[in-house]
DNA sequence: AACTATTTATAAGA
DNA sequence: TTCTTATAAATAGTT
């Protein structure tokens, strides 16, 4: 979306990526509370940035958990 | 999006929340993995649907277990 | 940080 | 219910 079409590959440019980065988590999150909200689901979204920094929404926080630990044994 | 707007609340038709949901999860696993690629982001998604079933997506395994479990201890 | 031309996602409909 | 399509929403490139 947007003025031209893009490829999905890694963006090499670190300012664009950085933009795009930006862009895109606030969508991402944004879709995931209207999922939660429309379908009455619960949903977990986490992002690190490439330096590390975090992002998150999440409704379940237990059921996360109780996830993330069985799909790692 | 789509031949009417919709307002951000609890879909109450069974059927229409089941059909809504069905095409939103693929909608926000798709632009995870794309953000993903992207931006050289580490993303993780999990998606409970209201009867229980898991959709997920994640390129970071590990690094979601260790900040799940530090924001639930 | 805003804008806007376009692409993409999707609400209804078939 | 799988496919279609009109339209809302996201966003790539621009300013």
């Amino acid at each position: 979306m947007g003025r031209g079409k893009i490829v999905i590959r890694r963006i090499d440019n670190v300012t664009s990526r950085q933009v795009t980065f930006s862009k895109r988590r606030n969508g991402l999150l944004k879709k995931a509370k209207e999922l939660a909200i429309l379908c009455d689901a619960e949903v977990g979204v986490m992002i690190f940035s490439s330096t590390g920094k975090l992002s998150d929404f999440s409704n379940s926080r237990i059921d996360l958990v109780d996830f993330v630990q069985e799909i790692c044994e």
